[in-house]
DNA sequence: CGTTGTATGTACGCCAACCCACAGACCGCT
DNA sequence: AGCGGTCTGTGGGTTGGCGTACATACAACG
């Protein structure tokens, strides 16, 4: 994987020229846990390319309960619904993990879709991914449990945040997994007897990612498997 | 709503012209129940515009269980990839009642990609609705218990089918549901017990359409509610 | 150094859906 | 008429996660 001086992954495809007239319509913005970027049913005002922070997709449904449907990092963006010639977000966005993203308008991000074929085709591609992975965590949270479900959530936020440490309370994870607190607790407490993570008041450090993907369910694979062939 | 020539509404929307020259290229083809269009990792030969059928979207984990993500009747089309330039599919594809659609090889369709500029604006519509309903179904499949998520199932089938009739086993609606066939016929009896829908022996008939919204989660609603503000 | 708030751990009854097994009902075919 | 296959209905024991409640642990701050 060879290293690029621009930390969004997305952007980082670009040609050279397109990539730059992009950086240059984004300011940057740091994120902080708990904000809230955007709410269900409201305008689109902004597209974030996260740089270091980690950012979920949320569906809320009966007012009170939320799932989790996407967590995003540096290899992603947050505003899909621009692409798709939509300004109304169906999810909330909500941050996950503190860092810094790329912001731009959602006035200059479709001038630039206008202007940048490779840059339609690349968030073509993640829409795709995006596809798959809604439709592998639909059934993985029907027919997996908790334990497996957990693990493969660790799996995929510290791919995402490129470490192995956030900060992370059960509270907030059974907001994102759909179950309670307590059913957390417990997942959490089975994953610290067999040493694969440690945690201590909200700060989480994975400590065997081998453990870890042995323990989950076979989707973090599958979705791995399924996108592979198509990023290049 | 009034009625157009084309049957298929993705294609009516379109300008009268770009219309002429998609239908040229197809052909119509017979959906016959149980008839899989296309296999997971498959490549897409094929995109289809039903007319008159209906078409499951299956994700398939573990080998032996599956979910159903997405359920296609006349306002939609199945190929979404093509679109967003990936030629493999990753679910499984379905048919589900049988009828017409119309076919369009995967070269077609790319081309009359390049040449419709209305085309491809609403088919992004589409796929913007594609990704709500994906995450509402995975909210509900969570969330909502099986009475509740039948209820809606057959409120879609009804809307997609244009029709208070359909055929459709315990069995096949528990593998769309992700659960056993015996709790469909439980749940099925709950419905049948309060004269929503009868059954017998999979001719299924939906008796009393207000009566299932009200046993249904809120879920069939708020997908609706999401998408209509986008549809002109 | 004790108080307050936040985070984690434990306990108990409850219920929807699970697995497995079997019984009836209906259709078509010989 | 009878037989076999498909579809639907019922029963009993198991379980993962729910709701609720309470107990402990740690941090921060006055």
């Amino acid at each position: 994987m060879k290293r690029t001086a621009v930390a969004n992954r997305l952007l980082a495809g670009l040609p050279r020229k397109d990539c730059q007239r992009l950086l240059a319509s984004c300011e940057q913005v740091e994120l902080t846990v708990a904000d809230i970027l955007c709410e269900p049913a409201e305008r689109i005002r902004y597209v974030y390319f996260p740089v270091s922070g980690i950012i979920s997709l949320v569906r809320v449904v009966d007012d009170h309960t939320s799932l989790e449907v996407e967590l995003i990092g540096n290899e992603g963006m947050v505003g899909i619904p621009l692409i798709l010639g939509v300004n109304i977000s169906p999810l909330r966005v909500i941050v996950q993990g503190s860092g810094a993203a790329l912001r731009m308008s959602a006035a200059s991000f479709d001038r630039e879709l206008g202007l940048s074929l490779a840059l339609r085709r690349e968030l073509n591609r993640y829409i795709y991914v995006l596809l798959v992975q809604l439709a592998q965590t639909a059934a993985c949270t029907r027919f997996h449990q908790l334990d497996a479900r957990l693990a493969r959530w660790l799996l995929i936020a510290q791919d995402r945040a490129h470490s192995n440490e956030f900060h992370l309370t059960h509270e907030a994870l059974g907001r994102m997994l759909g179950v309670r607190r307590v059913g957390v607790t417990k997942a959490a407490g089975l994953l610290q007897k067999h040493k694969l993570v440690s945690y201590s008041r909200g700060d989480i450090t994975i400590l065997d990612r081998a453990g870890l993907e042995a323990v989950s369910c076979g989707c973090y694979r599958a979705v791995r498997d399924s996108y592979e062939p198509v990023i290049e």
